[in-house]
DNA sequence: GTAGGAGATGTTATAATATAACATTATTCC
DNA sequence: GGAATAATGTTATATTATAACATCTCCTAC
């Protein structure tokens, strides 16, 4: 099947490589969208829907105002209250986590599952990889529990070199 | 000495108590900011000082814009630049660090060591820890090392409630 | 089928955060 | 003291995000 082989393609590997289809990661990412809402009884407007679409136009997290450049090609309408107001709703419902260091936008490839957000982000090439590793977390619950914090909400973003750039550094710098 | 007991009182509790003598974090940060420009042939000047001492005010992270209508109010020319400036200078020297999801800045507890920030946040009464734990940046290091990924600059912010104020909810709410 | 209501979007204005660009002043070093 | 460098002053503007209210759309009950 289509869907779970596209799917199964974008959770494998963190950095896909460049060639990589993309258009089926942006069809799971809508797929899962459209199951998720049904299943909530949330609303996937035609609207919500193309900004889902936009901000997995890549790997590359996109800002509001990228994304809102965009939709203003194609709904005359379109304002910042327009793309935030969808990004609010993705958020709410885990499809989009926000890059708090960039102040930029992401879908997530895994919305189905309630996760904070681990981040690994090229400064290279822009893409930013999801994580979710057990080990970040315990490493920071142990840490909190022995200070007596409650943990809420984590936001770990690193910023480093993703594997291709890595490669293609060598031959550039 | 009254600065390394200062400095000790700093370093010791992550949430200092409600009532500790505040006075002597913001001395003994000052203090490692005069030896550490020094060492560094950095010129902390005394609006640099001034904008230290008040993000050190508590240990809150302060936005750039109330530090900023603090200092107009000693000091006519103060504007953005004014503040941005002064903190790109604490920050390049590690005297302070950025808090991204709450576009703030707060002291840093301990400049002489290179470190990313890793911080505990109470979402009650706002104050943040900072943390250097190993196991945190070893689990983040791992799982980068999986995947290939070369790791430059971590932002750990982790949202909570502190102990003070995990006792104190069961009597407000 | 239509009136009412809830939710979504449109629209205008503005808040909050941050930087660009150039002028002026202070400090250092010869 | 004067040139070079660093810091600050000053004005304007970019970037990110939200407030507030109007309108539209769609569902439901009748």
């Amino acid at each position: 099947m289509a869907l779970e082989k596209s799917m199964k393609s974008v959770d494998a590997g963190a950095f896909p490589e460049a060639e990589h289809d993309h258009k089926l990661c942006v069809k799971a990412a809508l797929a899962r969208a459209g199951i998720l809402c049904r299943d909530r009884g949330a609303r996937l407007t035609a609207l919500r829907r193309r900004v889902l679409e936009l901000v997995w136009s890549g790997h590359r997290p996109l800002g509001a105002y990228e994304i809102l450049d965009i939709l203003r090609l194609e709904r005359a309408s379109a304002a910042p209250p327009t793309v935030y107001r969808a990004l609010d709703f993705l958020l709410d419902l885990g499809l989009v986590h926000r890059i708090e260091s960039m102040n930029a936008y992401v879908g997530c490839c895994s919305p189905e599952t309630n996760h904070g957000g681990q981040f690994l982000i090229c400064g290279a090439c822009g893409s930013a990889a999801e994580l979710t590793d057990k080990r970040i977390d315990e490493a920071i619950g142990q840490s909190a529990a022995e200070i007596g914090f409650s943990v809420v909400r984590r936001t770990i973003e690193v910023e480093g070199l993703c594997p291709h750039c890595l490669k293609t550094e060598g031959v550039n710098g």
